[in-house]
DNA sequence: TTATTCCCTACCCAAATGGCTAGGTTGCCA
DNA sequence: TGGCAACCTAGCCATTTGGGTAGGGAATAA
């Protein structure tokens, strides 16, 4: 993994040599075909590598160390595995910027997203092309990108002084799947092995960190953040 | 516009006259452009228009009358508008076809969108860009196309003798939004005006149609089948 | 007309939930 | 060594819930 030794190139005006290179990490085909298209539309942006799992997007990296990944922290069945991969990126490849490219707008995963790395975070839904594009380049000039609507969301969440949007334990969340299916506290117990107590005490943190009163919101509201499949 | 005189060329094995034209409609850029894309690599598919907003399919398809219609049910904050679109489509231009391709997998949304005209329902998830050229393809031959998952989820519907994904009222999915805000049933009777009675009826015929037995799982179901927003 | 669908209401009772206090054990990091 | 986070357990009690039964009315389709 040699770290190619770049060229001091003004970023100003483009030279042919400051091509960005970037790997796309998307579950969806036409995704990963539209954001290449859009892209390449751009000359000094090229697609190099595109990935459809967690697996991939790290070999990926590995292999052509981009400018920039831009990934959809939702590769598989377990979100939270997106985010630890932007810590590893980040750690191992810090020339590597990162652009979170989400379907949903959940402040618990942006915030997390960024704690761990990210350089920027856009909403799939109702990106335009040049959104995209400017962003692109915006980061690779080492600025943070926040779409619209999520700066705000991000300042909000930084603003109030208790940080509601804390992360939720393993256990926390297990017990939240179990909640989803339609199981008791009694049922949730005996398939975890645990006492009816400690669902409850589960359930009871997960809600104060979730900001609900009724396990019904803390599913809806897990299944909002993408917290749950 | 003079007609000009095209030669008669052999493109493979199809007519330069044979060319399938397409309208698009997805609120989301990147997928319209990836389509696109994906489709245009092939000679004798054109994409004739894209439309972001419910209104603009109408208007599309009014203008271009294409040969087939791809769409993404859910162009705002009411999917089940989506389901009135294809009704609508199929009704005055029975030539075009209707190719839905959806986010999520939902029985309930499938059933209805073939029942009221479409003719494919594809899943972006795990779709393979020759899986939709193909599709689009065989729905123009006159085919119905179902993605891979989605035909056998239609078999089991319709196999079971009481079809159980009957389409929740007005008044049963007010309740469930109201329930996945963490209200009591006593506060939505207040909220909506009604009985706490009628609450309690309303949730009773939504669990059963979709087959829940908790409040918590109810909210599941009908946010995993972008029932609710 | 009749049937169907949607909407509304009331009553019952066992079970589940929410909200709380008050402990305990690990294991990890400073 | 002490603090902290995650995990586990117990008990209490008011409220909510699930799951029934048993009716109304209105609008619409057959």
């Amino acid at each position: 993994m040699g770290p190619d030794p770049r060229p001091e190139v003004s970023l100003g005006r483009r030279s042919p040599m400051a091509t960005t290179r970037i790997v796309v990490a998307d579950r969806n085909v036409i995704t990963r075909v539209g954001i290449r298209s859009i892209l390449e539309r751009n000359a000094g942006i090229a697609v190099v590598a595109e990935a459809t799992t967690y697996d991939a997007v790290i070999d990926a990296v590995d292999e052509h160390g981009p400018d920039i990944m831009i990934i959809d922290l939702d590769l598989g069945d377990d979100t939270t595995r997106g985010l630890t991969i932007c810590e590893e990126i980040a750690d191992r490849y810090p020339a590597t910027k990162i652009l979170v490219l989400a379907n949903t707008l959940s402040e618990l995963i942006v915030v997390e997203a960024l704690r761990r790395g990210a350089n920027g975070y856009l909403c799939k839904n109702d990106l335009k092309s040049d959104e995209l594009i400017n962003g692109v380049k915006a980061i690779q000039d080492g600025d943070t990108v926040l779409g619209r609507g999520v700066g705000s969301l991000v300042a909000k969440g930084l603003g109030s002084t208790r940080d509601k949007a804390e992360r939720l334990t393993d256990r926390e969340l297990d017990v939240i799947r179990a909640i989803s299916r339609g199981l008791s506290n009694k049922q949730i117990a005996h398939e975890m092995f645990i006492s009816e107590s400690t669902v409850k005490f589960h359930i009871q943190n997960a809600s104060k960190k979730l900001n609900s009163h009724r396990r019904a919101e803390l599913v809806h509201r897990a299944s909002a953040a993408g917290l749950i499949n």
